[in-house]
DNA sequence: ACCTCCTGTACGCTGTGCGTACTACTTGTA
DNA sequence: TACAAGTAGTACGCACAGCGTACAGGAGGT
């Protein structure tokens, strides 16, 4: 059902988006050739694709050179605006942020990626810029296992397929390991991963569900080996964590369930 | 110059656009139908779109519902990458945070409207959902008057015109006053405005410019009536945020002058 | 049984958006 | 100075992408 043919494809959309991402750190501020060359477009239709983004505001031109603008930023938003659990989220994240005194998060499986969709940061961790919106390696991180072990098989298999990649000496690599880990996180009913992704971080995550019990989310803490240790978290933390998810949980089982109403009053008057 | 004819803009992506932001608050989760009502296009055309859509990952069909995926989220991350400002000004906003004890933001001008690019907040001050990507009023806030104030004469014009609501009994609503306001501004050096956007909100914000000297962001402090008064913000808190404005000036000439390099290690091992 | 909402599909026509080919300008180099 | 190599902008005609109309098939609801 819903399949949709090739025929259903608009090209003219999928080109439209390749333009916008084109600009990266690598092509901050491209000339007109330069996304044309990076996207394989012929040159006419990059001008007239950043022309259109240009006249819906979100590239602009000074000189040759083209640039996104901070109207990027607020598509973003109609994600927040439409799901309520990153609102919902906030202030327990907040919480968990003060019994730990580190970095908490919250994250949603994307495809065979991890996003972050809401954040509260106790203090710079890492060279790692993790914001709202970053993506992290779903195989590498506690976060990522707690939102694969309990998807669908066919998100495993996709994900092992996609390569696990060491990303440090102690990086999971071996398709095997790799469910025999998620098997773990399944039963012990949270994540736990220490220096997989960057040797030193340390992080743990538990699942969020739905009413229909479907995972939907991972809450996460993050910290740096210096700072604490494994036995630390799993004494100490781990009950924090998998109490703040449980509340996470009843609120946006409230809000979903009940009246989809967001501070009806919040939005008045503002915008 | 590059104005670009009619026949320049491409109607496809505009409608692509036109139904990625058709989900929203009031429409979290539209039926087909919903979409081609509220856009105006046909369903056919709807259906097209956002089947282009699901296979770029933005948006996903659950029965005959449809919802955006977290990974419109991670758009917005094409802009932070290909701009330094975001992640410069990070630790100066956490900085400003500690030195006041409240929230700390960095904006800039999209449009006649105002962009969150980056932001630290302390506490949960108001019923706003303030984060990254939101828009707020360029006329009523701090933030705005100041990116407005030293911006070119025509979108001075253009807010104007675009019309200045009054959110409180307190707004400035009236074009002499606000051109009087944006004088003042200019005069010296930052906005301070006073419980225009929102009953009892307080907000003070100095302008941060590029080695060329225009200003290109704006940075803010924000509180609340009940927790100081505007003396004390004059006193205490302006000069602090003077002088961190100054800072992230600083620090983004350097950056953007020198070596367009950030923390290149970082991207490695990560994705 | 009806009616009304919905989605999905077929199909032929229109005109959008494509690329090729060319012009015009700037910058660096011989 | 003149050429080369880069840039952006423009014109134009053709092809086919994508449009909407029209219809079929389900799922509730009365």
């Amino acid at each position: 059902m819903a399949e949709g043919s090739e025929r259903d494809v608009i090209a003219s959309i999928e080109r439209g988006f390749a333009v916008l991402l084109a600009f990266d750190a690598d092509l901050p501020a491209p000339s007109l050739a330069e996304v044309a060359t990076k996207t394989g477009l012929s040159r006419p239709a990059v001008r007239r694709i950043l022309l259109t983004l240009q006249k819906l505001g979100y590239v602009n031109a000074s000189g040759s050179r083209w640039s996104l603008t901070p109207r990027v930023l607020t598509i973003g938003q109609h994600y927040a605006a439409s799901h309520a659990i990153s609102e919902v989220a906030q202030p327990h994240l907040l919480r968990l942020a003060e019994l730990t005194h580190e970095s908490a998060s919250l994250s949603q499986l994307d495809g065979t990626g991890v996003v972050y969709v809401a954040r509260v940061h106790v203090r710079r961790v890492m060279s790692l810029n993790v914001d709202i919106g970053s993506r992290v390696p779903v195989h590498a991180t506690s976060m990522g296992r707690v939102l694969v072990a309990w998807a669908d098989a066919s998100v495993i298999e996709q994900v092992i397929e996609d390569g696990l990649p060491a990303l440090t000496p102690t990086t999971v690599t071996d398709p095997v390991a790799f469910r025999d880990a998620l098997h773990e996180v399944r039963q012990q009913g949270f994540a736990l991963v220490d220096g997989e992704l960057e040797p030193g971080f340390l992080s743990a995550a538990a699942p969020v569900r739905n009413p229909a019990g479907d995972v939907v989310a991972a809450l996460a803490y993050s910290t740096s080996r210096g700072r604490t240790d494994v036995q630390h978290v799993l004494d100490d933390v781990v009950p924090h964590l998998l109490d703040v998810a449980a509340s996470i949980q009843r609120d946006l089982a409230v809000v979903t369930t009940g009246r989809r109403t967001l501070a009806p009053g919040a939005r008045d008057g503002f915008f």
